[in-house]
DNA sequence: AAAATG
DNA sequence: ATTTTGA
DNA sequence: AAAAAC
C-alpha cells in the first residue's frame, strides 16, 4: 500500500510512534459494537473540541478504530454541510469511495444501539460509495491497517555509559503501547488522593466536563485579571476533580479531596443545585471577559497587555489591527495579526504528524543522526492541537550545537517556515548589550527547561499538495543535548499542572533526602543531577526519569491534568 | 484560593 | 498568623 | 516589562 517495505526501522527518525495495534483491548463494556472493525475518520472542522471529544469517545466505545486521515477510513463523519467547505477537508475523488455521513448518524446510532441506515445521513446529497452497499457496520474489507510507520520505539541513540534499564523492558517488550492507553476512565480506577497531579492518572475525557468547564471560566477570569494565586488554586482544584472517575452527584464525594477548599466546594454545590455556577455565567456574559479573552488569543498578547489595551478602548482584534496600523506594537505582534485567522484554527493529528515528518526530513538533510518526539497535547492524545511541539536531539552528545539555526535556515529557504517569532539560546540573551549587564550566565538556582534549551518559535505552511491544509501553523522547535533529551520530552509533554507538580514533588519529596536511600536528586531544566556529587545523570528513557524521581510511570495520555 | 509552615 | 504556590 | 512554553 504505502511506500514502505518492511525495512529496518529508520534509526534517525525516532518518532514516538508505535507499531500497528495487533490486539484490540478487550475492555469494551456491554456497549453495542455496531462499529466493530470499522475505521472511522471524524472531520474536526466546525466541531468544538468537546464535541469532537464526545464523538471520538462514542465511536471508540462502539468498536470503531479512529484514523487520522479520511483516505484510510470506511466511514467519514462530518459536521460540515456546505459542499464547498467539505471539499476542503476531503477530496471528492476520495469521498466517493466511502460513506460520508453527518455526525448525527453516530449520535442516533449510539442512542439506538445499532447502526442507522446510512442513506438517511448522507453529508452531501447523492454522495454515496460507488461500490459498497449496506451499512458500514457489517462486512467491510480488512481494516486498512497500513502501518506506514515502522520505528517501533524511539530507538534511543546509543547509551554512552550508564547501564541499560532492567532486562525486561529491553528488547521488544514495550509493555505500554501508547495507543492502548484509553482517553477516558475504564472500569476500576483509583479515586484521586494525592495532592500531586504527577501521582494521579488523568485521562483526556472525564465524567464531569460540564462542571469543570464552568470552574475553568472562573479560573480563566482570575488569570486574565492578574490574580494568579487564585488562578493557581482553581487549577489545582480542577485538576483533582478531573481525576475523579465518577459523576459527581454530591459534595460529600469531594469533601476530602486535596485542593478543594470551601470556595470550590460551594461552587460545586451551586452547580449540583442549579446545573450552573452563577459566578461563572456572569463572567462569561461580561463584555470585559469576552474582550480580554479575544485579545489574548493573539500571539504575544498576554493578560497584562490585554488589560492595558482594554483600558485604552481596544476591545477586539479588529480594533487591535487599527491600533497597530497607527504605529503601535512590535514586529512580532504585526506578524501575528497577519496570520491570526489561520492560527485560530486547530490542527488535526494527521497534519501534526506530517509537519513533524517534514521537520525530521530537514534534520536528516542538515545533520544526519537526529531524532525527535512530538510533545505537547498531541502526545497526550488530543484530537487536535493549537501548535506543534517538536523536541529533537542528536545521538552524539554535543553534535546538536548550532542545530536550531541550521534547521531554521534550511526550512526557511525551503519556504516551509514563513514567519519566525523568535530564536532563543540559553545564556545568550538577545537583549544584553554585551558588556557588563550579565551577572551570571547560568543562575545558581535552577531555571526551567524554557530558559536552558535552544529553541525556535516559528510559523510553518504545509501546502495542500503535500497533505497540509494550506494554513499557517505555529511550530515550536526545541533542541536538547542528548543527555537531557528525555527530561526535555517529559518537560514538554505537559500538561501544565502535571509539570508544576513534578517539580513540586521533586522539591518537597526528593530534595530533602533526609535518611532516604537512593534519593537526593535535583530535577530541572538541565536534567537530573545527583546532589551528592553534583553529577549529572545520563537518562536513556522517559520511564527512567520517573524512576529516578521515585514516581510510578504515567503514560502521556494520562497526564491530562488541566482543562 | 488552598495548604504548608512556623 | 504567615508563607508558599513551577521553574 | 511582558510573554512564551509545557
Amino acid at each position: 500500500m504505502s511506500k514502505r517495505p518492511p525495512l529496518l526501522p529508520d534509526p534517525s527518525s525516532s518518532t514516538d510512534r508505535r507499531p500497528p495495534p495487533p490486539k484490540r483491548p478487550r475492555l469494551q463494556a456491554q456497549v453495542p459494537q455496531f462499529l466493530a472493525g470499522t475505521t472511522v475518520h471524524i472531520v474536526p472542522a466546525k466541531l468544538s473540541d468537546s464535541a469532537l471529544a464526545h464523538l471520538c469517545c462514542l465511536a471508540e466505545s462502539h468498536g470503531a478504530r479512529l484514523v487520522p486521515i479520511p483516505q484510510r477510513a470506511d466511514v467519514v463523519l462530518t459536521a460540515v454541510s456546505a459542499p464547498k467547505r467539505l471539499e476542503r477537508h476531503l477530496p471528492l475523488s476520495e469521498a466517493g469511495k466511502r460513506w460520508v455521513l453527518s455526525t448525527q448518524w453516530l449520535e442516533d446510532s449510539a442512542a439506538l444501539g445499532e447502526g442507522r441506515p446510512c442513506e438517511e445521513y448522507l453529508a452531501l446529497k447523492g454522495l454515496r460509495p460507488a461500490s459498497r452497499a449496506g451499512t458500514p457496520a457489517l462486512t467491510t474489507s480488512a481494516p486498512s491497517t497500513a502501518p506506514s510507520t515502522p520505528a517501533p520505539e524511539p530507538v534511543s541513540p546509543k547509551p554512552a555509559n550508564a547501564k541499560p534499564p532492567p532486562p525486561a523492558p529491553g528488547t521488544s517488550g514495550r509493555t505500554t503501547n501508547d495507543e492502548e492507553i484509553p482517553l477516558n476512565f475504564t472500569t476500576p480506577w483509583p479515586l484521586p488522593n494525592s495532592r500531586y497531579a504527577c501521582k494521579r492518572r488523568t485521562p483526556l475525557y472525564t465524567p464531569n466536563e460540564e462542571l469543570l468547564r464552568s470552574l475553568a471560566v472562573i479560573m480563566r477570569s482570575r488569570e486574565l485579571e492578574g490574580e494568579d494565586r487564585s488562578a493557581l488554586s482553581y487549577a489545582r482544584g480542577i485538576s483533582v476533580l478531573k481525576a475523579y472517575p465518577r459523576r459527581i452527584t454530591s459534595v460529600s464525594q469531594i469533601h476530602s479531596l486535596p485542593g478543594v477548599g470551601p470556595k470550590i466546594t460551594s461552587l460545586v454545590a451551586q452547580y449540583l443545585d442549579t446545573s450552573a455556577i452563577p459566578e461563572s455565567s456572569t463572567i462569561l456574559a461580561s463584555a470585559r471577559f469576552q474582550a480580554l479573552e479575544e485579545l489574548t488569543k493573539v500571539h504575544s498578547v498576554g493578560s497584562t497587555t490585554a488589560r492595558a489595551l482594554y483600558a485604552r478602548g481596544v476591545t477586539n482584534v479588529h480594533e487591535m489591527r487599527e491600533w497597530v496600523a497607527m504605529g503601535n506594537g512590535g514586529e512580532v505582534l504585526r506578524m501575528a495579526l497577519e496570520i491570526h485567522e489561520d492560527l485560530m484554527i486547530r490542527i488535526p493529528r494527521a497534519e501534526v504528524e506530517l509537519i513533524a515528518a517534514r521537520v525530521q526530513k530537514a534534520l536528516d538533510a542538515v545533520l544526519p543522526g537526529c531524532m525527535h518526539t512530538i510533545c505537547g497535547g498531541h502526545r497526550r492524545g488530543k484530537p487536535t492541537s493549537g501548535d506543534v511541539d517538536i523536541i529533537f536531539t542528536h545521538r552524539e552528545q554535543g553534535k546538536e550545537q548550532g542545530l536550531v539555526e541550521k534547521l531554521v535556515n534550511y526550512l526557511s529557504n525551503d519556504g516551509f517556515i514563513t514567519h519566525i517569532f523568535g530564536v532563543m539560546h540559553p545564556g545568550h540573551n538577545p537583549f544584553s548589550s554585551s558588556s557588563h549587564t550579565r551577572s551570571k550566565v547560568r543562575p545558581a538556582h535552577p531555571s526551567s527547561h524554557f530558559d536552558t534549551l535552544s529553541k525556535a518559535l516559528v510559523v510553518c505552511l504545509l501546502p495542500p499538495s503535500e497533505g497540509g491544509a494550506g494554513l499557517h501553523r505555529r511550530v515550536d522547535l526545541i533542541c536538547a543535548p542528548r543527555d537531557v533529551y528525555w527530561c526535555a520530552v517529559v518537560g514538554w509533554s505537559g500538561s501544565k499542572q502535571f509539570e508544576r507538580d513534578l517539580r513540586l514533588w521533586a522539591k518537597q519529596e526528593i530534595l530533602p533526602a533526609h535518611g532516604r536511600l537512593g534519593r537526593g536528586i535535583k530535577f530541572d531544566s538541565s536534567g537530573l543531577t545527583r546532589l551528592r556529587d553534583t553529577q549529572p545523570i545520563y537518562v536513556d528513557s522517559e520511564k527512567q526519569v520517573f524512576e529516578l524521581l521515585g514516581l510510578e510511570y504515567v503514560p502521556p495520555r494520562l497526564r491530562n491534568a488541566d482543562m
